[in-house]
DNA sequence: CCCATGCTTTTTATATGCAAAGAACAGGGT
DNA sequence: ACCCTGTTCTTTGCATATAAAAAGCATGGG
């Protein structure tokens, strides 16, 4: 009735952690397991109890030695370690932002539930989570509607990612210089001069790099509406990945001497520059985005 | 195992429109009342046959009269004529808003399902709700984290509130004079002066007008995002008035005033002094809010 | 052919049941 | 006194069950 994804994956961190155990040592205690992997101890000891089954551990008494190193067949597949919940969330917005249905469609908990193949009750309790990044709308007592991602939804998200990273940037320009956000802009900055380098072959490499910088800006709020709200930025971005793959190395290329432009205003707190530099590469890449939404919407994929 | 809170009001809904037929004439179609409803057939089939049961309707083959005119106490009460959902969501916010728990307390799912005496099913489905709010955090496999109505969490939502507003103001600005938000604030217009000259005992009127207000200009900005924050201000908003009951009639005498400052520049157009005006209001508003939550932080209710 | 109503099928709202995971308690060793 | 394991008790994640409500289909009258 609930699956085992929590010990599947701590199963697995314990694993990792034998591998760096020499044959005969023994363990650290449920504890320490425990408070290292994030989980219970009972989850500890019933993953104990499997590595004893398999013959990885060996037990007398209380103690536990390492008896042979666990090979990667021992692991379970990266795919049964993410809750049902997880995965049907995952899977239901790459059903969505892959354009399989269109604006209008009328979604139905039951019919959600028959393909993801889950209960109605985690697609319910799902439901409200794409309403509030403004993908669906509900009807009382009856389906949800789906208002797609349309042109409208791209440039609502940026009209608010616009006031909320100006003011970001400018809350970040005053920050003291061994701030954590400023150690943190320095890297990227280096990593944003270095990827410069190889950028002919690296691209690929931009769009997690984006997502730090904007992140880390964001962060300097200290607003938990603003961060929530990135949250929405992310999934669309994350997304918008999947399809618009044509000319990636010269958006990449383009963004990435945005971003140092950017970062410059941003290091040298110079506030005219910073809104200059923001406003520029917010509306690249609303542009971008609008293109590829537009693209997608006149020849939708197979 | 489902209530039947759509029949109770549906039931209450047919009742008022018998009040205002004449005995033995007879009801409007099926598809009609469903209609007025907006409720499905299957419901008001439903109601029929309960107000037939009651003797306030009586059918001759497929047509049904008004037999009796519905008396008072024909009707459920209205706390009867609320989905379960619904009453949780009230009550749970009222009880959290009244201060019953402080910040850092831990909710557990099956400790509210007992106490509002549903089941967790429920309780799971509003939570997300809530951390929308920004007034819970969620601990992975485990309790939920209240963050408490503090002076940070004031600040967070004035933050973002005064760039929203101020957007919206200014795209107010720019529409035509006959559409609907303009005449609808020049509604809005008329009962301030209205409402200002008879302050001293219609104080109690102010924030319904505050809500409309503000609602109206934020509806203009047409984006889902912004509209969809704007419940957040609007929950606190509603819940403050419960606390907030000291010096009622001059707070609402000054933000009377200062309303009326920031619709003349709104109809004015003036977008400095909409600014201006805007600010103005929002930074009262913030300190009352602040004054108040830092009031009930000290002394807490009984 | 358009709308009625009667009847059937599907979907939603909510409660309950149960395995997995977490939390609390208890004795024992250092 | 602390930390460790064994044990028990509670809570969470998810599926299922069921009444209420919605949606769909059939039939019949103007």
């Amino acid at each position: 009735m609930k699956g085992n994804a929590v010990y599947k994956r701590s199963y697995n961190g314990c694993l990792a952690m034998c591998g760096s155990l020499q044959l005969g040592a023994c363990l650290p205690s449920e504890n320490e397991l425990a408070q290292q992997l994030s989980v219970s101890r009972t989850t500890i000891r019933t993953v104990m109890t499997g590595l004893e089954a398999v013959g990885i551990l060996s037990r007398e008494g209380a103690i536990r030695r390492l008896s042979r190193h666990p090979q990667p067949e021992d692991a379970f597949p990266d795919t049964q370690t993410q809750s049902t919940s997880a995965t049907v969330e995952r899977r239901f917005l790459e059903w969505i932002l892959d354009g399989n249905i269109g604006p209008g469609y009328l979604l139905t908990a039951a019919e959600l539930a028959r393909q993801f193949g889950t209960s109605t009750t985690i697609i319910r309790e799902h439901l409200p989570h794409f309403q509030h990044f403004g993908l669906i709308e509900r009807r009382p007592n009856s389906a949800w509607l789906f208002k797609g991602v349309t042109p409208a939804f791209a440039n609502e998200i940026y009209e608010v990612r616009e006031m909320f990273e100006l003011r970001a940037a400018r809350s970040f320009a005053v920050l003291p210089d061994d701030s954590r956000s400023w150690r943190h802009m320095r890297m990227i900055e280096a990593e944003h001069r270095a990827l410069l380098k190889s950028i002919d072959k690296d691209y690929s490499l931009f769009p997690n790099l984006d997502e730090r910088l904007h992140r880390t800006i964001h962060e300097t709020t200290d607003n938990r509406f603003i961060k929530d709200f990135y949250d929405i930025i992310s999934m669309l971005f994350h997304y918008n990945a999947r399809w618009d793959v044509e000319d990636e190395k010269q958006r990449a290329f383009a963004a990435l001497t945005e971003h140092i432009t950017y970062i410059e205003a941003l290091l040298g707190r110079d506030l005219k520059a910073i809104d200059q530099a923001c406003r520029q590469h917010l509306k690249t890449a609303r542009s971008n985005l609008l293109r590829s939404i537009e693209l997608r919407m006149t020849m939708p994929p197979a």
